[in-house]
DNA sequence: GGCCAGGCCGGTG
DNA sequence: CACCGGCATGGC
């Protein structure tokens, strides 16, 4: 099992994905977003309302918070917690989310994935979903798709265990970051569900799954 | 109608 | 350290 060989068998299979999608657009093949202040907050605030929650929900509360003109921080700030709540509900465990979305408000330190996991509903996957999609730092973001596709590859481990993984086994570059979790989401939603299509896999030829 | 979704927190053993 | 219940809503 070689990552290098699996990105590109997925990638092959996939082509560019567009990540991280602003206004509900997929911008393929273009690593410029964000392209300003406003666009990276909203990756921000996207990343906090997909935990553990599908993407077509966040959209629409995104949509809601867009209509109101509130893809911005000053505004938020001045908004009740208990209000945004009731904005965001689409996107599920929303008083939650609220919550977390305020403490990412008075976050005011320089950003690294320490202090970002100093923020009370800040964990891993949203601290270095936030450091390679917001800030185009080359953290690997590995998540319950990334663990599920690589155990039935045959890898096993913690968050930080895989994390490291493809680290020390990819360059350092934010655009390869970018598309292959990007690709690792596509391929586990198209095939490598929790009952997977196992027949028209990829990448079965090299996969250890058997159902 | 049941299962699952681009997690995280707080508590327990 | 590993595991668990709670958190909420909508798509399929």
């Amino acid at each position: 099992m070689n990552l290098n060989e699996v990105y590109q068998i997925l990638y092959d299979e996939y082509g560019p994905q567009g990540w991280w999608p602003i206004n509900n657009k997929y911008s393929k093949g273009d690593y410029s977003i964000p392209r300003n202040e406003k666009e990276e907050f909203e990756i921000i605030l996207g990343a906090i309302l997909t935990q553990s929650t599908s993407w077509k929900n966040v959209e629409k509360s995104l949509d809601i918070l867009r209509k109101n003109k509130l893809i911005d921080r000053n505004k938020l700030e001045k908004i009740e917690e208990t209000e945004l709540a009731k904005l965001i509900k689409h996107s599920g465990y929303n008083n939650q989310k609220a919550k977390k979305i305020k403490e990412y408000l008075k976050f005011n330190k320089e950003i690294t994935r320490e202090t970002l996991l100093e923020i009370w509903g800040f964990g891993p996957e949203t601290a270095d979903s936030v450091l390679l999609y917001a800030y185009k730092k080359p953290i690997f973001v590995v998540d319950a798709y990334t663990k599920r596709i690589f155990s039935r590859l045959g890898v096993e481990g913690s968050y930080e265990e895989l994390q490291n993984l493809f680290h020390t086994s990819l360059t350092k570059d934010y655009k390869l970051f970018n598309e292959y979790h990007a690709l690792i989401v596509e391929h586990a939603k198209q095939h490598c569900k929790t009952q997977p299509l196992c027949e028209s896999c990829c990448l079965k030829k090299i996969c250890l799954f058997k159902s």
